[in-house]
DNA sequence: TACACGTGGCA
DNA sequence: TTGCCAAGTGT
């Protein structure tokens, strides 16, 4: 230990390293309080009516990074309509975004369809038992591997997700970024799970980080472990897990161009099928330069993605966007094509389209907000 | 090993 | 308005 940590001064406390075993008796006790409290307090949730690992699979790629409260509609909609292993390896890439539509990480529905077609190929369309052949798919990590097998068949893998991580550091009371401590993080996961009862125990953690140990205010008052948590013990609660450090994020202002022409159709763009919004649709535009005025932005754009010109109308609307690592301003004008065939310089394919046509691509959350406005705009007349 | 990758909610 | 966080994975 350093003489100058820089939690709060508890000169005599002994913190666990999580690498540093709990004795036998412990380890059982923490087994047996998590579980008795899952019993009681666990929550039911609609993948823990399935020991289907297609299911549970699915359940688990939506909520990566993403809240149960937020995964629920897509989980039922997206079995609904590829209810088996099969339906999604046979759908189109297309109809599976779209049922992924408004959930985001979108590379998240790509895996799962090439891991279907995957499965399909080389299991028989069964999801397999060994971890080995699971964490191979694409998607598929270590974590969510464990989440899948421990649900599905009982099996004795370990998890290691944002819950488990602030759990077991609380528990231990662990004094650098949980980023420092994945290794001694999963070797504690792995001692401490129930081999007796891997499904409940997993579910029981993540359950246990997700309405007690929770990131602010944790109500330790009814966690299970508290008489054992070194957290609470010091009560720094407020201080573990320390604090990754972060980059600002940056802003960008975009000009977005609503191409019309004489039809009275919209032009629309598929984005590359990999990176950002991969394979989702999107209304064409780009980033301002300086010096630029929004209208010579927009069509400056668009020649250069589509090697078109426009006339900049109007403006439609302007929307505030937040992404994981940046945020936008999105500039909408109505514009009119004047010449030039569109061609698909930067991105996969172009389309003009009836607005009554647009519900059936994928568009990121931003541009239905473009597509809302321009039906707003329309029943004004 | 860091960074990219969406969206919603909350202070 | 800005920052942080939530059942992580791929590169």
């Amino acid at each position: 230990m350093s003489s100058d940590r820089p939690l709060a001064a508890e000169p005599n406390r002994k913190p666990i390293t999580p690498g540093e075993i709990f004795s036998d008796p412990v380890l059982m006790q923490l087994r047996r309080s998590l579980l008795g409290w899952y019993g009681s307090r666990g929550r039911d949730l609609p993948w823990r009516h399935t020991r289907d690992p297609y299911k549970i699979w699915v359940s688990e790629i939506a909520l990566q990074q993403t809240q149960v409260k937020t995964a629920i509609p897509y989980y039922h909609r997206f079995l609904d309509r590829f209810p088996t292993i099969a339906d999604l390896a046979a759908a189109d890439l297309q109809d599976v975004l779209k049922a992924w539509q408004g959930l985001g990480y979108y590379a998240r529905a790509r895996n799962l369809h090439r891991a279907a077609q995957a499965l399909v190929c080389d299991f028989g369309g069964v999801f397999p038992r060994e971890f080995d052949s699971a964490i191979r798919l694409p998607g598929i990590g270590r974590t969510t591997a464990g989440g899948i097998l421990s649900a599905a068949f009982n099996a004795p893998v370990p998890i290691l997700d944002g819950n488990v991580k602030r759990i077991l550091a609380r528990l231990t009371a662990l004094e650098v970024p949980v980023k420092q401590a994945e290794k001694s993080l999963w070797a504690l996961s792995d001692r401490l799970l129930d081999r007796r009862n891997p499904r409940d125990f997993n579910q029981a953690l993540m359950d246990l980080g997700a309405t007690v140990c929770t990131p602010k205010n944790p109500t330790c008052l009814l966690c299970p472990w508290s008489d054992r948590c070194q957290t609470r013990q010091y009560n720094l609660q407020s201080q573990i897990p320390m604090r990754e450090t972060s980059a600002p994020i940056p802003h960008k202002t975009i000009g977005v161009a609503v191409i019309w022409n004489d039809r009275g159709e919209l032009l629309i763009d598929r984005r590359p099928p990999e990176g950002l919004l991969g394979g989702l649709w999107e209304f064409p535009g780009g980033k301002i330069e300086p010096g630029e005025s929004m209208e010579e932005c927009i069509a400056r754009e668009i020649r250069e993605e589509l090697g078109i010109e426009i006339a900049v109308g109007d403006r439609l609307i302007e929307i505030e966007h937040a992404y994981t690592h940046f945020r936008v301003t999105l500039t909408v004008h109505h514009c009119r094509h004047l010449s030039g065939e569109p061609q698909a310089i930067e991105c996969d394919e172009i389309r003009w389209v009836d607005v009554d046509e647009l519900d059936n691509f994928p568009f990121p959350k931003a541009n239905v907000k473009i597509i809302e406005a321009l039906r707003d705009s329309n029943f004004r007349g």
